[in-house]
DNA sequence: TTGTAAGCGTTATCAG
DNA sequence: CTGATAACGCTTACAA
């Protein structure tokens, strides 16, 4: 059996409330028994028990972080700058990778909700599920509106979409196509699409977006990429909804003979560390992952400390020049 | 408040055993008594503390996965998974990224020994603290060799060291550099290294080996194999310890003037579907992680049920023939 | 078929 | 400066 704070208080000759001081540094001791108190937890080898200080104080000091998955570049980092920024504040971290399973999602929230969690950052695709309308949990978003009473901490989605646009126009390009999700999905990220459309109009341009579910497989992506070649073979430059898919683009379009930018010029969109290391050409639009990540923090504490707090906090993306538009 | 299980049992008229029972399906109950309880928790919005539960029973349903970062796409993908696999099996995770921080590391360690998870995955660079040594806790490593009471699960490095030595030298390659992380960590990943100089040995050709810190930022890498180029002008090719770091060399390789394969060849390791994706002609090899992550989940299982576990646990890898090497 | 009561390992109140 | 004791919310013998 792992020794428990009876144990130690035995073998210390104390009480249980001794040991539990000297374990928490609270009231009055005399150096001698806090030394024979940790005399007796090191000879044991005594570890309190977490749970049951939980219960206690009706507090886990755990933070939950739901997201599609951490395997896609954007979303790994993300979870790990919120790991280490919550780690400094004292938490750690529960995923849950609903791979945009509403099921999987569901099951979760619903866990979750069990004062499991301090606290859950969400940033699914499934908005509509039931337990987020009054999950007397604090919550808080990422990119992703789930409902009127949970912050939302975005990027300056529109100013991304802009930037891309226009930089593209700039440029020289005229026929200038945009990926994005399903527009049924309300999140942030449909500003993109917003800002392309506008600005394209502006400029006496034709928007033409293309729907590219999130899930799919790499292959069904790029079979819907081949249709843009097909069906607009003048298409002088792709703003695309993310990098992996810029980067699957940018394959495709070689598989139709363009070079890129001769041929094309693509655009691409979140701006990871990993993938500006490992693509450095590809121009893309850079998400504040970080400044995303303390914003979260900073918006969840406040909901635990059951501070008001904002709807939505927007924050500026920026574009990073590369080779390829 | 939240309800707890007193409330819903007040409020149906029944004990709190009656609302227990209903809430574990344990006993006989009459029907009647089964859905006064269920509207009794429905009108409550009632949710079981897992705390609670979690102290009575001494065990969490959770487990712990400490690995360097979770934005490497290695690691990234592994995580998730694991965290797939954990999920099927009833398991929630919680997630440590050490950063090869070794006080942060060892920090982890000592919270989650306090019975906060109920086994512990780990993935890191830094084998030698001191809580590894008695854990008292079901443990499994990836990759690491922490003690001898640990078992190890690992694809295979010696061979994967071999396929990518044999398929340089096969493609006509005799100057062969090889890039790995320092000596001293014991890691399964030396084989690699082991494999690389007896099979250029055997081949009558000299093994050279650059040390590449795992840690240092992706400058600092590019730095180191710069002279590579400098003091091995003739090079013909390069197995590099991953992926990230075989697209280093690619762009360090176009700095010098070097197209590959034609000048340079090169060949990386892990092969992760998201490398696979977005630098489909990297020759590679490919570590097994859907396997290298069930036999992970396997193992501790039996760790967790105290049945006997090998010491060591070998994947076989695949060569992925890209094109650049 | 249902209820009573003890216990999981802490912390905190209150008394000494 | 230290110690009894109740409480956190649940589960499970044991009783009825």
């Amino acid at each position: 059996m792992t020794p428990k704070l009876e144990d130690v208080a035995k073998l210390a000759a104390v009480s249980k409330t001794t040991v539990s001081r000297v374990l928490n540094n609270r009231g009055y001791l005399s150096q001698k028994t806090i030394d024979k108190v940790h005399a007796a937890m090191a000879q044991l080898d005594y570890h309190p028990n977490v749970v049951a200080r939980q219960l206690y104080k009706n507090q886990t000091n755990l933070i939950g972080i739901l997201l599609p998955s951490v395997a896609n570049p954007f979303f790994g980092e993300l979870t790990d700058t919120l790991e280490r920024l919550l780690y400094q504040a004292g938490y750690k971290v529960l995923i849950g990778n609903s791979m945009n399973d509403p099921q999987k999602e569901a099951a979760y929230l619903n866990q979750l909700l069990s004062r499991q969690v301090d606290g859950l950052i969400v940033g699914t695709h499934n908005q509509h599920i039931q337990a987020y309308q009054n999950p007397g949990l604090p919550v808080v978003a990422i990119d992703r509106v789930m409902n009127e009473d949970i912050p939302v901490i975005a990027s300056d989605n529109y100013q991304g979409g802009q930037l891309a646009t226009t930089h593209l126009i700039d440029r020289g390009a005229k026929k200038i196509i945009h990926t994005n999700g399903p527009e049924d999905l309300k999140t942030p990220a449909q500003r993109r699409r917003s800002a392309y459309e506008t600005t394209m109009v502006a400029h006496g341009l034709t928007p033409i977006t293309y729907t590219v579910d999130f899930n799919i497989a790499p292959s069904a992506k790029k079979a819907v990429f081949r249709q843009i070649f097909q069906e607009h073979p003048d298409v002088e430059a792709v703003f695309a909804a993310n990098d992996v898919d810029a980067a699957l683009i940018q394959q495709v379009a070689g598989e139709f003979g363009r070079q890129v930018p001769q041929d094309l010029m693509i655009v691409g969109y979140d701006g990871t560390n990993l993938m500006r290391e490992v693509l450095p050409n590809l121009t893309t639009i850079v998400q504040p992952i970080e400044a995303m990540s303390k914003m979260a923090l900073q918006v969840l504490t406040q909901r635990i400390n059951k501070e008001p707090t904002e709807k939505e906090y927007i924050l500026p993306v920026k574009l990073w020049p590369g080779q390829t538009g």
